[in-house]
DNA sequence: CCCGGAACCTGAAGGC
DNA sequence: TGCCTTCAGGTTCCGG
């Protein structure tokens, strides 16, 4: 499922292909993806516009498009970017065309992805908390986040709005390197906790982005191949699996309704 | 404000 | 082998 890390690294790696070029049009093998305008105006207002940026804002992209028109792209669970020029991807529902031959296609089995136009990103970053690998984000910042927060720790890394980025998998990664019991409330964490947590998720995202994203499902890189993030997980996904530190096995239960793996033996509650 | 649950989807996995 | 059910999960929305 892409995070941060998997975001990012589609931002980089089509960026090179796509800054500077020209939407000469757009095809919509399912037109439910885009959410706002209807269709046919969303088809109209960025057609002939040319790609002058690409952010990435927690799990969104961002394109500014001349014209003050922003173009956000969210890949939610199993969406991918793919560059290129050659027959529609299985599972394509847009595909958005360039004056050099090349098409980003939006591949997305569930449809679960969303294409929009804003106005403004300040939309966007408004629905969002710190980025964790900026330099705003400091142990200082995290630490007085966490206060007053009743819910278990694993939920609070999930909320976009307490910070942007985090999902599923690098939620469990992340509390397994802190040793941290997902359950254990916010609020109930020591100082000295909260720090090694802080340290673990900038991390568990460095090491995802350097190995270019986790392909445990849908996700692949703009290129068509394989992240090999996953490879280096230690709890995520692995059920049944053991933990590398302790021997023990790892467990999956449900927090606040999500998978959750974790080493019981490592991290107590 | 906080929380739980449903909805959006479909491929994969499990049960019988 | 195959049908049927269940599940996964990012985000939004609705209700308590």
């Amino acid at each position: 499922m892409p995070e941060l890390p998997e975001v990012e690294t589609v931002k980089n790696e089509i960026a090179p292909h796509i800054i500077g070029r020209i939407v000469s049009g757009v095809t919509l093998p399912w037109a439910g993806i885009v959410r706002d305008p209807a269709p046919e105006e969303f088809i109209k207002r960025i057609t002939g516009k040319k790609i002058q940026a690409l952010d990435r804002y927690g799990k969104y992209l961002v394109f500014t498009l001349t014209g003050a028109e922003f173009l956000v792209i969210h890949l939610k669970m199993t969406g991918a970017l793919i560059i290129g020029n050659f027959e529609l991807p299985k599972h394509t529902r847009a595909v958005i065309h360039l004056d050099n031959d090349q098409n980003i296609y939006f591949r997305d089995p569930r449809k679960f992805g969303v294409l929009k136009l804003i106005k403004d990103p300040v939309e966007i970053k408004n629905k969002l908390g710190p980025e964790p690998l900026s330099d705003e984000f400091t142990p200082a910042i995290f630490v007085s986040r966490l206060k007053g927060h009743k819910a278990p720790i694993k939920a609070l890394l999930l909320d976009q709005k307490f910070l942007a980025g985090v999902g599923n998998m690098y939620a469990d990664e992340a509390l397994y390197a802190a040793r941290i019991h997902p359950e254990k409330t916010a609020d109930s964490l020591t100082k000295t906790e909260s720090k090694k947590l802080y340290d673990a998720i900038r991390l568990v995202l460095q090491k995802g982005l350097a190995a270019k994203g986790a392909s445990i499902v849908n996700y692949m890189r703009p290129d068509g191949s394989a992240g090999t993030a996953h490879l280096q997980f230690k709890v995520a996904h692995a059920l049944n699996k053991t933990c590398g530190d302790c021997g023990g096995e790892v467990k999956r239960i449900v927090v606040r309704g999500r998978g959750t793996y974790y080493c019981p033996a490592c991290q107590k509650k």
